[in-house]
DNA sequence: AATCGAATATGATTTGAATCATATTTCTGA
DNA sequence: TCAGAAATATGATTCAAATCATATTCGATT
């Protein structure tokens, strides 16, 4: 076979062929590798609590997927073969021994660039949604986050940057995003309080 | 102060405060360090050779930027204060030491995370340009990069995706994707051959 | 070679976000 | 405390990209 895409011991690496809809892991697998695409397409899907699914990331030839695996017990999203595809497969505890001989600074550098990593292409993928009303829920959602709910299972949110600048960062102008705003809580999706906006349900 | 805002060792961090329009680095400067916003408003801009100019990335509280300078011994833009400013500075040469004892793996991992992420920032900032075309070209830019011109110094780009998927990418549908390169060619902007586009000048 | 599906292409129409305008509120700094 | 700037807010209008429709070309498969 060919040079492995990232260099690394020689023999650790495995290979595996996925057919065209094949999954190689589901959301919520115990992470135990970090993977390169070799020839083929796969495709990161996350699942939303509502049903709905968001596309967080293709990955395409010589592309690697699920760095940021490395630094979290399980994985986020599911990963599935688009195409018939070929993939590199680097075991987490093969790097794992690499990895706790790092210094910290290294590792936390790691670590920092695999969040960004994961943040930017969550934010890529919500410009995907055309509908403004849409795309301000799945954001509120993606900053929301999964934890810290209240009691009746609301989220909130506050935040720290003007909304004109949270506006541009979703990518809408600030009008549209205070009138959507405007609309999402007259239909009862969102409560609002100035720069605190609250997920219902 | 406050905890840095990556982890380094101690002593090692220094700060710079700027002030609205100060320039903190020069595009083709060699880098010396890598940053961190802790307050304020960095932008990262980049100057075409034909005097347009590109914003890559706007860092905010606690952002950092120019990691990719890591593994590069020059800034490839500028960085422009956009609010006064404080900044954190992580120097190169207190990581460099460290980088230099890391196995290959880890560096070829550690490049490979920060060059997606100066992807992603530079897809990111794409997708803020609200006119198809002007969007087509600077994607066009992006590609094609600065080197591998012809003679003439045009640069040609050769899709090895449907033009189709290439429209997902930049956030167009398909059919305004066509409409907009068949505008570009007949304005003489770009010349296309199948999958080939020519950025024309 | 024939067939089927996907990609490329372009026309007609709709729609929803951008734009322009303007008012009010909040924040900031002198 | 006051003034000016920025943020928030909403109405009216425009316009460009999305959508819908349809045709042709290209590519893979039998």
């Amino acid at each position: 076979m060919s040079a492995p895409l990232l260099p690394v011991l020689p023999g650790t690496t495995q290979q595996r062929f996925l057919t065209k809809g094949e999954t190689l892991f589901h959301q919520g697998d115990r992470s135990f590798a970090i993977f390169a695409v070799r020839h083929g397409r796969m495709r990161m899907v996350r699942q939303l609590a509502d049903g709905q699914s968001v596309v967080l990331y293709v990955a395409r030839d010589g592309d690697t997927f699920a760095e940021a695996s490395l630094f979290s017990p399980a994985y986020h999203c599911d990963a599935v073969a688009d195409i018939d595809s070929e993939i590199e497969i680097y075991p987490k505890d093969v790097l794992a021994d690499t990895l706790d001989r790092l210094p910290e600074t290294v590792r936390s550098l790691l670590a920092h660039l695999a969040g960004q990593v994961i943040t930017l292409r969550a934010r890529l993928e919500i410009r995907n949604i055309r509908a403004a009303e849409e795309r301000v829920i799945q954001y509120l959602h993606l900053v929301a986050g999964d934890g810290d709910r209240d009691a009746d299972g609301k989220r909130a949110i506050e935040f720290s940057q003007p909304l004109k600048d949270i506006a541009a960062e979703i990518g809408l102008t600030h009008e549209s995003f205070y009138r959507t705003l405007a609309k999402l809580e007259g239909a009862g999706i969102i409560a609002r309080d100035g720069r605190t906006v609250t997920l219902l349900a």
